[in-house]
DNA sequence: GTCAATTTTTAGTATACACTCAATTTTGAA
DNA sequence: TTCAAAATTGAGTGTATACTAAAAATTGAC
């Protein structure tokens, strides 16, 4: 634990330096070496710091996950398409974050208990938000039907915010746009 | 290339060892020693038939998925209904098979140039796969709306089924069939 | 200004990995 | 039976990894 004020600029860099190696290499690739060279430390700083490789790399995920709530806030007045606006949005404005959450969403989370639970529990409630912006739009759909079909709205949107992560000429805005549409009609 | 009988053993063993760890520990933590072991040979043996791990590993990934194929002869006559089910019933059946081919559709593809290329052929393969069997069924959807809907329905089901690789209780059987449902709307 | 606590550096260790190669054994067509 | 091609072995290479330790330098409460 950091406790001179060198040793807390030290760590902000370590993070720095992990955030945007996790975005380059990902989380399988990223090394302790590449951490401290992009940080401009040596190995011995990094350990005098953080425990393990992992420590670090899971700080900078949470925080990434956490970038990933949709206004904890709530004000309750948002509507389908903003919300998946703001889901293509972030994604498009930051990849990298979105590359990150569906890497820890696929590999980690299985393996990282503690992980799996905030990536589950962190989906749950997003399902719900656009759950009752659903049935606020559409009041005659059963709220049953509705989070099924948001359900697989936000399914959708994560596999094509993959889709577009391996291929950035992809339309995700244009493709999230058709499915909020598909998932309109009412029967 | 195996030519004599006892090769095409050996070819077989790794395989069968390949696959058997793959599910039981995963594409980031498989390694050829593992797979050697498992197999009951030497690492010149494995790369006798192998030029490299990749080589192995992709091949039991690629077997897995055409074992669902609903047309394997490609005589078209396969549903977007039967394709929907041959995907979902090889991620539920071989759930740890699943969640590698997710992996490496999220993971391997960013990090490994080699993977990324055949992953996104494959990928757009099947695309054009699951549009012709659309159009085939819905003569009266032009074919770049069919398109955009199926590239939609495949984004889904990659998302569903990480969904559901982090949560076994997730039913993407039912999930899937209600967006097969509603991308048949004809409008 | 002192000096113990903290931080940084330097120079490692141990280990695991994918992959190679020369020597040896096995195969199967003739 | 012969023998070239194929298969197998087992020791080995080089490389990269996470992590360590001791010494030197820096910090900041007093």
């Amino acid at each position: 634990m950091a406790r001179y004020k060198v040793g807390l600029e030290t760590q902000g860099k370590i993070l720095e330096a992990t955030r945007r190696l996790l975005s380059e290499v990902g989380f399988e690739a990223i090394t302790v070496k590449a951490i401290c060279a992009q940080a401009g430390i040596q190995a011995g700083s990094f350990y005098n710091l953080f425990a393990t490789k992992d420590e670090a790399v899971l700080t900078v995920v949470r925080d990434a996950i956490s970038a990933f709530d949709p206004d904890p806030e709530g004000t309750g007045n948002d509507t389908v398409e903003s919300l998946v606006n703001a889901y293509t949005g972030f994604v498009t404005k930051d990849p990298e974050l979105g590359r990150v959450y569906a890497q820890m969403a696929v590999t980690a989370a299985l393996t990282q208990d503690h992980l799996a639970g905030r990536i589950q529990r962190h989906h749950e409630q997003r399902v719900e938000r656009f759950t009752s912006a659903y049935v606020r739009e559409h009041p005659a759909v059963p709220s049953s039907l509705a989070g099924h079909r948001m359900e697989i709205l936000l399914g959708a949107l994560n596999g094509l915010s993959i889709r577009w992560s391996i291929d950035p000429t992809f339309d995700i805005c244009a493709h999230a746009s058709l499915m909020v549409d598909e998932l309109s009609t009412t029967p």
